[in-house]
DNA sequence: TCGTCGATCTACT
DNA sequence: GTAGATCGACGAG
């Protein structure tokens, strides 16, 4: 059921970020399971991008992780506040990175209802990446764990979209980057209700 | 060592 | 529409 090791050895990946609209991910935390598929994602790619962490090859105690063999979770804080969470793809050496920035929930509803603070199911729960990682449970504590592992991991069932159906715009949030925040490397399903709203 | 700013979200006015 | 929260990485000194 787990996508294999192998998928997230490409290393194309703009083509990977693509491929994991439509994946289902859940987290199994303190024995409850939460979880939805993807419905939007960004491309972060190695160090010639200026908008990625690891741009110039940085490596730092926060960075490390994403230097890993691709297949674990890239987690850090944002703004002091906000978990982030990335999947981390390419061989060991190659930063690239995935950005989840949002899913359609479909497991543990109440659960992130309560993770979130909220009475009523609405699309903002796990719209934006911040949002995602709060109501999934991710923190820091899980960063650089295994996609292979029985906490964390991203399921293929069947799920696919047509090109049509899916909308290739600029990154958000990365004006500081030049000419590289122009890159189409943010996807999402279109008319989707979880969809984060910037550039929509 | 200090000051600046960021792959953001929420709660206000 | 915009301020505030508040940690880690970086560059200047």
């Amino acid at each position: 059921m787990k996508i294999p090791p192998s998928f997230y050895l490409n290393t194309d990946v703009v083509h990977l970020s693509k491929s994991l609209l439509g994946k289902y991910i859940f987290t199994c935390i303190d024995g409850v399971t939460t979880g939805g598929y993807i419905v939007e994602t960004e491309a972060y790619n190695g160090i010639i991008d200026k908008a990625s962490h690891s741009y110039g090859n940085r490596i730092t105690p926060r960075t490390q992780t994403m230097f890993m063999q691709g297949g674990i979770a890239y987690v850090y804080l944002c703004y002091g506040i906000h978990e982030m969470f990335n999947v981390v793809t390419s061989v060991e050496g190659q930063p690239h990175a995935i950005l989840i920035r949002a899913i359609q929930p479909t497991e543990g509803l109440d659960v992130m209802l309560y993770r979130r603070n909220m009475l009523a199911l609405k699309p903002s729960i796990t719209s934006g990446p911040g949002s995602v990682a709060k109501a999934l449970g991710i923190s820091r504590a899980i960063n650089a764990i295994s996609l292979q592992s029985d906490t964390l991991w991203i399921e293929d069932r069947g799920l696919t979209f047509s090109d049509e159906a899916i909308a290739t715009v600029p990154r958000v949030g990365v004006s500081y980057a030049g000419e590289d925040a122009l890159l189409p490397y943010r996807f999402y399903i279109k008319g989707n209700a979880y969809v984060s709203k910037p550039n929509k």
